[in-house]
DNA sequence: CTCTTGACCTGGAGCAGCTCCAGCCCGGTA
DNA sequence: TACCGGGCTGGAGCTGCTCCAGGTCAAGAG
């Protein structure tokens, strides 16, 4: 498929695509006849990894390391497990700031509700 | 008290706090007899508000712009509540952000683990 | 067969949100 | 008096995109 396609199927934009490859981040692409990307679905499921582990805050100097032993086949899979988990870890993290915030603002919204009387 | 400890009670760095300030999210800190700034808990309880809402990335524009209404006083409450509750609806969105990538990891971490056999 | 349209390409500039650093001032201690 | 820690300013640098100009190519319309 396109790129504009594997855009939609991943949830990155086309040019957040192009930026991922050109940084290492997703493999270089195939390409057609014509010049132009072809992404398989592997591809995709890739980008679709990336999306997600961007989308929680993965550094990309990680993302970047994380994508070089994927190329390194299994003898690397110990350390992306070690890597994987490691994430899984952070996403506790943003739970609970997530958590923290959430009470935050039901505390202000209260305060709101006082200052604009019950019936506002 | 000093911008080192506000720092620490409100979670922002020395210089975020100082960035912050110059860039109008947070408002211009008094200054004590030596030109340093000096922080009231009020100050700092509105840096930590703000830093809640980075975490749980609430753009910048829109962070002056409840910055600025909160300096507007009473009459601004309305929408400043219309603000937190698009923002609590965000935290809810990264609620299930975090939700699809930790079922992302505990499916490619399963087959890690049949990779590498059931004993590693 | 030419013209237009639309999807794609590259290289590079621009932007958000920090983060770091040089070079300076000031107040307190040895 | 010399130094040290903490603060100050202005500005450069960094990350992770995002946008844009200017070009190619393929397919359909006239």
């Amino acid at each position: 498929m396109r790129i504009s396609e594997a855009a939609a199927r991943s949830g990155l934009s086309i040019d957040t695509i192009r930026y991922y490859e050109r940084t290492g981040l997703a493999p270089p692409a195939g390409r057609g006849a014509d010049g132009q990307r072809r992404f398989s679905s592997e591809n995709v499921e890739w980008l679709t990894l990336l999306a997600s582990l961007r989308e929680t805050r993965m550094p990309m100097k990680q993302m970047r390391r994380f994508a070089w032993l994927y190329q390194q086949g299994h003898a690397s899979v110990a350390e992306r497990k070690r890597m994987l988990l490691e994430h899984a870890d952070h996403l506790e993290r943003q739970r609970a700031a997530l958590d923290r915030c959430a009470e935050l603002l039901r505390y202000k919204l209260a305060k709101y509700d006082e200052i604009m009387g019950d019936g506002a």
